[in-house]
DNA sequence: GATGCTATTAAACATTCGTTTGAAGCGCAA
DNA sequence: TTGCGCTTCAAACGAATGTTTAATAGCATC
């Protein structure tokens, strides 16, 4: 029988394997490493997880599922909200996940590098927590495009919108050294934010209509 | 005095180490199996670079060296190209290098993992290629906006168009999971170019001018 | 308090990897 | 041919790392 203490090591283990993979990935981060940010002696990972790879995909899980417990996917889809509202909230409490880098930023650092180097991991996730945003998001392209889209100008629509968000994460060492004022403080991200919404905005609004459909 | 051969051997263990490199990671990324893809020996790192670490900055020079003088960064400037043509010639240029996977395609793969685990190597890459093409795509976006723009805004437009074409290449294992058919044939790329074309140019045409500026 | 199961530990093992070493190969000039 | 400098090689070294082991401690139950 497992008693409480030794769910909240298997956790305090989880946690920390998630730091230290968000940080310097799979493989460079050591088991050495994590049982020492967790006060755990090494072998904690063969007896609490089958190995390091085991460890490996459950603190990509737990880390998703924290992710989502705490920046819940609250895209309201009431009647009375217009598809711009939903729109611009979605973009704004998605790049503000993105862009958070304090106590929460090693889940987005572990995603990224979890989607750059795909495991088998990721199936189950793109699956499970990717498509229903992705379809939440074509959801409301459809209500904003004047005109019918076919389904490929559809996909490439929201996979635009994404772009916009994600760029702020995978291209941040760049941007830091760019121009890092643009997303420097909270208030930066909001206009940051406020941003890419109307530029999509008024992308989607007067996106002409493709010839020959 | 370095013999031809000697010269060959070097290029051969520097193109060897991109592609390795760009497929598996810095630490993944082996010397021995850098050495054997290049058939020569494990020594030759020691003997012609100093060491590992080295070898991978020269490796990644090497590999934008290489990526530039084959996807040459021809913005046509002329009187006579309209800022329209401009923007849709960059994007397509832009973004068919970063969907290339066959014969160029470790290029991208590598700067992608120096982007997401930067290194000291990337400021000076920064610095000399990707700033002038943020420049001229600034340029470009002046031109098209029909008000004038704040800096940050200007800067946030610059990496709403960067972002709509990396997302091809860094969410590239989410997508062939969920929509393989927009980026699988020649042709659905050339669509997507122009996709990404005419959804940033309805944007800019149409983008609101910022309140209070 | 004895017993048995769970949890934790220090130490060692086996493997991999970057790096080094010393010798051998090779081309070329004297 | 001989000698010399540049290049290549097989082999080994030392450090780091994932994993295992066997012993110890903690703790609930009887």
């Amino acid at each position: 029988m497992s008693s409480q203490l030794a769910e909240e090591t298997r956790e305090r283990v989880l946690r920390a394997a998630g730091e230290v993979f968000a940080e310097r990935g799979f493989r460079d981060g050591t088991v050495r490493d994590i049982c020492g940010k967790a006060g755990v002696n090494v072998a904690s990972v063969n007896y609490y997880f089958r190995n390091k790879e085991a460890l490996y995909f459950e603190a990509l899980s737990f880390a998703f599922a924290e992710a989502e417990e705490r920046y819940p996917f609250d895209c309201p889809e009431g009647e009375g909200v217009t598809p711009a509202e939903r729109l611009r909230h979605f973009i704004r409490n998605f790049l503000m996940r993105l862009l958070d880098d304090t106590h929460l930023g090693w889940h987005g650092k572990l995603i990224t590098r979890e989607i750059l180097s795909p495991t088998a991991a990721l199936v189950p996730i793109v699956d499970s927590i990717m498509r229903p945003r992705f379809d939440a998001v074509r959801r409301i392209v459809i209500q904003l495009v004047p005109h019918r889209l076919d389904d490929d100008s559809l996909e490439r629509c929201v996979l635009s919108i994404f772009g916009q968000c994600l760029v702020y994460r995978h291209a941040r060492s760049v941007i830091d050294q760019m121009r890092p004022q643009i997303v420097a403080g909270p208030e930066d991200r909001e206009a940051t934010a406020e941003h890419v919404f109307r530029f999509v905005l008024a992308a989607l609004t007067h996106l002409p209509p493709t010839p020959g459909i």
